[in-house]
DNA sequence: CAATGTGTTGAG
DNA sequence: TCAACACATTGG
């Protein structure tokens, strides 16, 4: 529906009765809710957070409006939230939603790109018809901790270090004492790569007292193309509701770097930086904050 | 200049 | 929390 876009804005100029010369605005209230009158006609989306307001855009529909201050209700208050168009709670979407960041989720309202953004997602996601369907960019998930990684993270120690607080955190816990202990190793699956299950060891190296993920590190290093000042992400897999649980699947998120250029094989629309998603499983229960807009 | 989004206030 | 209203800021 976002398709056509804005310029619709021809009904209420067409007709004679044209505001013409006050500025002042059409009828001064919205009936939805979290919808205000510009002075051009058009209407504005907010939501309030925290004492601060959220602007969500502007349309030409007011109806489009609502269903962005929508949107962003739902994202921000979860299912429970008070909207213009009640109805029942459509578990997809607020999968998709829970799994974006706020500010991305009223990045796509503002720039009016939520609905193909959504339906993209359901589509890759959820009709595909072939073997494991995973919809990973559907999956529901919260921030865990991230590290911007060093030369030596992407060097030829193959490994990553992670930050001790973190590790100790968020990863299951490992015996530092049991000399053969049994390889602990964490398996992820690559939301970018279409599923792709990738498995790191996860130790901790005694002689510089940090904790580590080792083999298979490196290999995805190498097939991610990642350097020194990429950063990588880990979140939780939660469900929709922010409910949490033991044992949820981890992810991991390598936002890249800008490039200077040269090799040129992947390309960041928008200048930004382009995300590497993974998850996994065999993760120990921990406590997840609330998610942020940031 | 027109459109957008923030400052800000007052009501709920 | 929320919307009304004014107006500073953007953007073409």
């Amino acid at each position: 529906m976002s398709t056509s876009t804005q310029e619709a804005e021809q009904d209420w100029m067409a007709g004679d009765e044209a505001v013409a010369s006050s500025p002042r605005a059409r009828s001064s209230s919205s009936r939805y809710k979290g919808v205000v009158p510009q002075p051009n006609g058009r209407w504005g989306a907010q939501i309030y957070e925290r004492h601060a307001r959220v602007w969500l855009g502007t349309f030409a529909d007011e109806a489009a409006a609502a269903r962005a201050y929508d949107v962003a209700a739902l994202r921000f208050r979860g299912r429970g939230a008070a909207v213009n168009s009640p109805g029942p709670a459509d578990a997809a979407e607020m999968a998709f939603l829970a799994a974006r960041p706020k500010a991305e989720v009223v990045d796509m309202l503002r720039k009016h790109t939520y609905d193909d953004e959504l339906r993209q997602a359901l589509r890759s996601g959820g009709a595909g018809g072939g073997g494991g369907d995973h919809a990973l960019a559907l999956v529901p998930r919260v921030p865990l901790f991230e590290k911007a990684v060093t030369p030596s993270d992407v060097g030829r120690l193959n490994r990553l270090v992670v930050p001790k607080l973190h590790a100790e955190k968020h990863f299951p816990p490992l015996d530092e004492g049991a000399d053969a202990a049994p390889p602990v190793l964490l398996a992820f699956e690559d939301v970018d790569g279409g599923g792709k299950v990738w498995r790191f060891r996860y130790s901790f190296w005694s002689s510089s007292q940090s904790y580590v993920l080792t083999r298979g590190w490196s290999r995805f290093v190498r097939e991610k193309g990642i350097i020194a000042g990429d950063t990588v992400a880990f979140s939780q897999a939660a469900s929709a509701d922010g409910e949490m649980d033991v044992k949820r699947r981890m992810f991991i998120e390598c936002r890249k770097r800008k490039r200077k250029d040269g090799g040129g094989d992947d390309f960041c629309p928008g200048g930004g930086a382009r995300v590497v998603r993974l998850f996994g499983a065999n993760i120990a229960a921990s406590a997840i904050g609330a998610s942020c807009m940031c």
